[in-house]
DNA sequence: CTATCTGATAATTCATAGTTATTAAATACT
DNA sequence: AGTATTTAATAACTATGAATTATCAGATAG
């Protein structure tokens, strides 16, 4: 009759919502298939609103059931990371930040973090991850993510963006490449080398400074190969399979064949920035922030 | 045992909250006071964290109590505005449509629809884009558009099409063509002159029409170029590189040293439909067919 | 045309939220 | 001090409704 929304709801839509199958959802829920049918059908009378379409064989989300999986994300992270720093409050501890970075920003930025971190807030636990720059933004708006550094020039609505680390482009060479650092004067020596750069859509930012790069020299690059990791890039680049353009710090903690050459005359800065969501109310974020700022 | 989180337990913890006494808060929720200490002990063996500290007659919150406190403010904030937005996007109220039309459709349907669609529902986004028929019927198809405006008398099966707009046909002439609007009969007078059209391809029923025109009058035109664009179509006409025969409705909205002179007798009329998919799921778009029909 | 999927329905079971009745402890008042 | 009145917690019970099993009807595939 008079029910209210509930979390198992929450949880139980989002099951479906992701596997698009009442069983197999079911399934993965450890219940019946008809109690998560009742369940989803009382949900969607609570909401007064349809959430999935069922013709018989194939199940979708509505537009609203497709807004509602989002919020529910949301909801559920931020649950989640409440219950965690509830306990941590609990136990006289301070609470955790959740951090996301480009694999470039390892170089020195985030080291620098951590220590400092760790000096002035010793409870504090910090949870680290990898990511895109598109990952971090998506991982931020749902609450999954307190803070990221990233390349990026802009982002969505609610996001604050703060550059923290500015860096000269390099280029990297196979070692036994004919250009030498003395005998380098600008990148039109290597105008006709095949180019290996970072994915399109794992830095667009990147992508596009290097392009631009190539343009002011007056040329257009070859791109041979695209990679997401330095790793690879390098590795590529050791391989002669082509010639990179990459932030400089890059050049530190890696074992390889390569040289690079520091393009200290081009105006063109790899910029790092941190991203966080204006409203997040993780009270340990500020302090973060302002670590950061002082650096 | 096992239990889980439920938000009826977040409104239990609330209300104990901001009362800080049971039996006025079990007042408040319209259950026993039994049940409400029941509950809120059962909430804090799932948190496996203390939020009260009941010293017999007093009840105060625990700092980690407080931090809760915000949290489930926000949470149950959160939830309330996300359930009315989602019952605004069921109805069709919130959301995006995705509108394609052809250029002759932005001299009048087009722009009278979206002032309508901004008036009746504030909150919908629109996303325009100019293509083809062929174009927008296949990006319908594939579910990348809900609406188009095309000039087509037959659509593939599972598209509906509905005429909106009907127009006359109009002679696009040089300004110093010798022919004049008062001197004007029949389009026999230009028979011989060459034609431009649009492509057959960008419109083939457009294209059939004009040459069901001629062929009225007794001729069959003399086509020197076909465009894509009416911009391009007057430029060329200006240029004298020939005279077109175009929806008289175009005749507004560029600044071209060409006249026009309504084809008033002729039967064939330029008849402009909306399509979409039957089963487009998108709640907008029906309010928004409905719009369209009332104009 | 049968076999095998799908999700929805119906009848039933069972867990547990919430009930009433009561207790123990703390304060307030003669 | 002794009684009255308050508090939240505990115990025993009830009843709501979540989840189960069994089954069905429609869709698809072989």
């Amino acid at each position: 009759m008079n029910y209210q929304i509930e979390l198992r709801h929450f949880i139980y839509f989002l099951a479906v919502a992701e596997e698009l199958h009442y069983r197999k959802a079911a399934e993965k829920l450890f219940i019946s298939q008809p109690g998560l049918s009742t369940q989803i059908k009382q949900m969607e009378g609570i909401l007064q609103t349809q959430l999935f379409i069922r013709d018989k064989k194939k199940v979708r989300l509505t537009p609203a059931g497709d807004f509602l999986k989002g919020e529910v994300e949301f909801i559920l992270n931020h649950l989640e990371q409440t219950k965690k720093q509830l306990k941590l409050i609990g136990e006289g501890h301070l609470g955790e930040i959740r951090i996301g970075f480009l694999g470039s920003a390892m170089q020195n930025v985030i080291p620098n973090l951590l220590l400092d971190l760790k000096e002035k807030f010793p409870f504090i636990h910090t949870s680290l991850e990898e990511l895109s720059n598109k990952a971090q933004i998506s991982a931020i708006l749902r609450d999954k993510l307190d803070l990221g550094f990233v390349r990026l020039s802009r982002v969505p609505k609610g996001l604050k963006l703060k550059p923290v680390f500015e860096d000269t482009f390099s280029l990297v060479l196979p070692a036994d490449h004919i250009l030498n650092e003395k005998d380098f004067k600008s990148i039109n020596q290597v105008a006709t080398d095949d180019f290996i750069l970072f994915s399109q859509d794992y830095s667009p930012q990147y992508y596009d400074t290097v392009l631009s790069i190539c343009e002011d020299a007056g040329f257009s690059p070859n791109v041979s190969h695209k990679s997401v990791h330095a790793q690879t890039v390098f590795k590529l680049v050791e391989n002669k399979l082509g010639i990179a353009i990459v932030p400089t710090a890059l050049q530190y903690g890696f074992q390889m064949k390569v040289k690079f050459i520091e393009l200290k005359k081009i105006k063109q800065r790899a910029i790092l920035s941190m991203v966080w969501k204006e409203d997040n109310r993780n009270p340990v974020l500020q302090n973060c922030i302002d670590l950061l700022l002082k650096l």
